[in-house]
DNA sequence: ACATAGAATTAGCTCAGCTAATGGGCTAGA
DNA sequence: TCTAGCCCATTAGCTGAGCTAATTCTATGT
C-alpha cells in the first residue's frame, strides 16, 4: 500500500479523470488505471464508477477519498513538523557543565559563539559532575564540560585547559597576606574540603599527602560555591581553582595565595559520545571553546 | 513512501530492534535496515540512534513515530469503515418505482423477499416516472419499476407484466352498470386524463384515435390517485390500469367496466443500468419480482 | 450512425526492494 | 581487560511490482 497510490486516487476523484490525474502525478494513464484496479482489488470494493462519463466515485469511494485526504494531509503535516524539529535541533547545542565551570566561564564563552552564529541556540545546564557524564551518555546533552574528565569506551575527551589551584582563606586569616606559602604552612589548618567522591578531592588529598601535609578537614561539600561560603564565615581554608575565586579575590571578600604544590592543577575537559556524528553547530561550539582557552591559558 | 515501511518503522521503535521488527513483518533484518536508511534519507532526518544498545528513537524519530502511529491507525479505520459500508451496500436494494406501482404492488412483493433474505434491506422510493429513470441513471437506485419502460444505450429493460386497462366511472354514471362497453360508448364523455407528457396518456390517446373516438378532456393529472379522486367527485370518467382500482372497485366507491380497446394495456417493466454488475441482493430481488408476476399474470 | 475522448488491456522492460552472506561494533561476563 | 555473542550495516545478486507504449474497447455528443 503506497502513499503515492492514495494520492493518485484522490486526484482521480478530484479531477474525475484517470488521464489528468495520471499526468498530474507524472505517470501514464495506463499506470493510473492499473493502480486504481489494484487498489480496488486490495480493498475488495469498487471505488470508482467508470460506467459514467465523466467517472464518479462510488459511495465507498467517497468514504475512502475523505479518509485518504486526511491521511495524506496528516503525513504532510508530520513531514513538516519533522523538518521544523530538524531545523531546531540542528541549530541547538545542549551543554552540560559542572557548576564551577558553568557559572563562571560558560556564559562568557557563549557570548562570542552566539554573536557569530545568531541562528544557533545554546542550552546550558549546570549539574553535579556525575550527572554531567550521565547527561552526555543519555544523549540529553551534546557536550559535557567538567573537571578531571576520563575517557571511556563511549566517551571521548577533549582537554580544554588546566586551572591553577590556590589557597583560599578568610581575609583576616594569618596566611592571607603571604605572597607565597609552602606546603608545610598548611599543616594542622582547619580545611573545608570537597566531597570524598569527587575527583578534585582525590587530587588535592594526593598532593597534600605527597608533601607530607596533614590538614584537619572540618567540612565537606560537593561544590565550590558552598565551600567559598564556608571560608567566608572563617570555618577554615581550602584549595580551589583560581578562576572560581577571581571575583571574591578582587572584592577582597576572600584572600587567595599562590600555592607551590607540584602537580596540583585542575584539568578542565570536554566530553562527547564517541559514536556520535557532531552537528555543525556543536562542532563550531567546541571550536569556539578551544580557541578561547588557547588564547587565555590559565595554567600554573 | 510505503505504508509497510511506516509500519516497520513503528515496530522498530516499539520493539527497539531491527531484527525483531523485521521478522515480525515477515522480512529479513537486512531489508529492515535498508528500509529504515531509505526512510531517513527520504526525510533527511536521523530517526534512530543506533549508537546505543538497544537502539532508541531520536527526538525527530519520536515525533515521526507518533505521527505514523496515528496514520496507520487512521488507515486501518478507513479500511474497516469501507468494509462496513461494503457490507451495508451489498445487502441493500434501492428501488425507485412510480406511484401507482409502488403504492399498490411493491410493498406486497417485498414481503416474500424480505422474509427470504432477512439480512437484506430494501429501500423503496415512489417517484414521478421521469424521476425514476433519473434515479437509476444517477445510480441513486439499483432498479426502477415503471410503466412503458424504454431501453436506451445505458438502460436495460426487463418486462414484468402487462396491466389491463379498464373504464373507471363514478358509481352513479350511466355506464357504470354495463358489463362491457364498446369504444363508441365513450364518444363525447367528459374525460379525466393523464398529463400529456406521460407514456400512458399517449398510449390511451392513440388507442382512442385508432377507434375513432373523441372524448372531452376536462382535467389532466400526473398520477392515478388524483385521477381517481376526480372521478370520485363525478368530474368525468377515465381509463386506468385495473390493479390500481381493485380496492375502490371492491368498496363500490368507483365503478370499473372492462374495455374492448385492442392493444391497450399498460406494460410494467423494470430498468437498471446496462453496465452495472448487479449485486446478489439486487439479482435475487429482481428474481422475486419476476416470479411473483409470472404467478399472478394480470393481462387483458 | 459516426466521431471523439478517455479508460481498459496487453506485452515487455526496468529498477525498487528483497534475500543471503559477510563484516563491524556494542555490550556483557569471565 | 579481553573475548564471546548479538545485532546492525553492507554488499552482490535476483525477482517481481509497477511502469511505458501500443492497441482495443466504450461512453457520449453531434
Amino acid at each position: 500500500m503506497n502513499l503515492d497510490t492514495l494520492k493518485l486516487f484522490c486526484d482521480v476523484v478530484r479531477l474525475r479523470s484517470f488521464s489528468r490525474a495520471a499526468s498530474g502525478n507524472g505517470v501514464t494513464q495506463s499506470a493510473a488505471s492499473q493502480a486504481m484496479q489494484q487498489l480496488e482489488a486490495e480493498l475488495d470494493v469498487p471505488l470508482l464508477d467508470r460506467s459514467r462519463r465523466p467517472l464518479v466515485a462510488t459511495e465507498a469511494g467517497r468514504v475512502f477519498f475523505e479518509a485518504c485526504r486526511d491521511l495524506l494531509q496528516g503525513f504532510e503535516d508530520a513531514r513538516a513538523s519533522l523538518r521544523a524539529s530538524k531545523e531546531r535541533v540542528e541549530g541547538t547545542v545542549r551543554v552540560a557543565a559542572i557548576y564551577s565551570v558553568g557559572l563562571h566561564d560558560m556564559s562568557r564563552h557563549m557570548q562570542p559563539f552566539m554573536s557569530a552564529h545568531p541562528q544557533a541556540r545554546v542550552l546550558l545546564e549546570c549539574l553535579h559532575p556525575h550527572k554531567v557524564v550521565q547527561a552526555v551518555l543519555n544523549d540529553e546533552a551534546d557536550v559535557g564540560v567538567l573537571s578531571y574528565p576520563t575517557a571511556t569506551r563511549t566517551l571521548n575527551v577533549l582537554p580544554l585547559r588546566s586551572e591553577a589551584m590556590v589557597l583560599v582563606t578568610h581575609p583576616s586569616h594569618r596566611l592571607a597576606r603571604r605572597k607565597q606559602i609552602t606546603p608545610g604552612d598548611l599543616t594542622g589548618e582547619k580545611f573545608v574540603a570537597f566531597d570524598r567522591d569527587l575527583a578534585v578531592r582525590k587530587a588535592i588529598d594526593r598532593a597534600l599527602k605527597q608533601h607530607g601535609v596533614k590538614v584537619e578537614v572540618v567540612m565537606e561539600f560537593d561544590n565550590v560555591e558552598t565551600i567559598k561560603q564556608a571560608i567566608g564565615i572563617a570555618a577554615g581554608v581550602s584549595i580551589l581553582p583560581r578562576p572560581t575565586v577571581v571575583m571574591e579575590s578582587g572584592m577582597r571578600t576572600l584572600a587567595t595565595v599562590p600555592l607551590a604544590l607540584s602537580g596540583l592543577a585542575r584539568p578542565i575537559g570536554l566530553i562527547y559520545r564517541r559514536g556520535k556524528r557532531l552537528t555543525p553547530a556543536v562542532a563550531r561550539f567546541i571550536d569556539t571553546l578551544r580557541r578561547a582557552d588557547d588564547a587565555s591559558e590559565d595554567t600554573r
